[in-house]
DNA sequence: TGACACCAAAAGATAGTATCTATGGCTCGA
DNA sequence: TCGAGCCATAGATACTATCTTTTGGTGTCA
């Protein structure tokens, strides 16, 4: 004990249980900027975001090095830290998509993730029925089940949980990789369109019977009728945008 | 060298345009990482990297702090930087795409790519023909002509950098900025398909004629045709995968 | 006596602070 | 136009604080 531990009650400016200092540093400046606040060519400098946050020059640095490498900014000598283009941003890195979510620019961020899901979900579901495990395909169609149960008796929220493990499922079980890495994002949209009342409150036979094909199909590894059908999940999403 | 700041005669490598040190040790760790050599569980610390590439804590740091931020790694008091399992890792950094690309397991980034590249471009496709700028269309249309010029003409090396062109710009003009951004990946698909001779010394008729309709499709405004014809021009990369 | 469980202290690593030198590249004045 | 000077990052170094794994010691029970 003779470690001293001065009680140390200014402790507390540090936010108590705080994720990290530059952690917070990360999400302030990066979340500004995925929000528009920071335009595109706002110059910070590393004295100002010590200054603003409280923070020694290294934690500034590891900020901007994070930033810096979802091309969110470049830094030069004499200039300080400027906001790179929106064109150069790495937008599939999930801590961007995160804020942008967060932002007043979601539904852009939200528009864009449906029609990604559109695209890939089908050839997800191909993949699965070539090479999802036998647990796996058992679960989709445990989960089809689950789904046509759920949506009839109006249970929203647990249909929601439901219906995430089966997308999930199908990005887990197709095999490709960045597919898989594509899980969160899907979650995300499928939540939000919940939350923003886009979802029917009794879910459409069509798409429980959907569902049903896509696990069915899988089960038996067709990939063709698996395709197809996620098709006909999704053409209710693409209705919804507007598309075709 | 001892530590004295020596100017550093021996920083030989340097030689004129260095890529900023954090940037050596990054791509050096990095690529060991994604090759493999440095599977998941490895661990790293500050003082190896420091010694083992001759740099200070703070370049150390940095470098890790951008690992981190891909996912490649996490650091734990105590324990040291340890190597992610793969399933973590944010696949579509385009750092840790190039990584892969240029590794051994260039394969597997190589099909995955393919099938995110069938996955999106006939959506995306269906966007340009809804979005375009009257330009986008007229340069798709002229892009189509030269394709089949050039493919006749068996010019395998302009034909490659004209279909690149043609596929990046139906990315460009769909309207969505997550498929803007997987312009370079498509970019790497391509230039490596016809690398590696996956390419027919002439392109088939039936592709040709694909891209063209593709292009009047979009010209014309017709998504449904726009997205069709995308199917056939990958309907080949799908039998080539083995895939269908 | 030997084996096991539990607790406390040591040690090893990052997190963060503070300060210094080197260097590139704007800006402005002659 | 060209050069001096200044500003801000790049990078180095040396701390302190803190977390957490290891390890070793102690006590209890078979």
């Amino acid at each position: 004990m003779s470690t001293a531990t001065p009680p140390d009650a200014d402790d507390a400016h540090d936010g108590g249980a705080s994720p990290a200092m530059h952690e917070r540093v990360l999400e302030a400046v990066g979340s500004a900027i995925a929000a528009g606040s920071l335009p595109p060519g706002s110059r910070l400098t590393l004295e100002g975001l010590q200054q603003e946050y409280g923070i020694s020059r290294t934690v500034a640095r590891d900020s901007m090095k994070v930033l810096e490498s979802m091309n969110l900014v470049y830094s030069r000598r004499r200039v300080g830290i400027v906001v790179q283009e929106r064109r150069l941003w790495n937008l599939f890195d999930p801590k961007l998509v995160r804020w942008r979510l967060g932002s007043v620019r979601r539904d852009i961020q939200y528009s864009s993730l449906t029609e990604l899901r559109i695209a890939v979900e089908p050839i997800a579901a191909a993949g699965a029925a070539r090479r999802a495990s036998a647990a796996e395909r058992a679960r989709l169609v445990y989960l089809a089940a689950e789904l046509r149960r759920l949506g009839e008796a109006g249970e929203l929220e647990a249909f929601l949980a439901v219906d995430i493990e089966f997308h999930c499922l199908l990005l887990q079980s197709c095999g490709n990789e960045m597919f898989t890495a594509l899980e969160g994002m899907v979650a995300e949209v499928l939540t939000s369109r919940t939350q923003q009342g886009l979802m029917p409150f009794k879910p459409r036979n069509e798409a429980l019977q959907a569902h049903e094909d896509v696990a069915v199909a899988v089960a038996r590894g067709d990939a063709v009728a698996a395709e197809t059908a996620v098709h006909h999940i999704l053409d209710e999403v693409r209705n919804a945008m507007g598309l075709h």
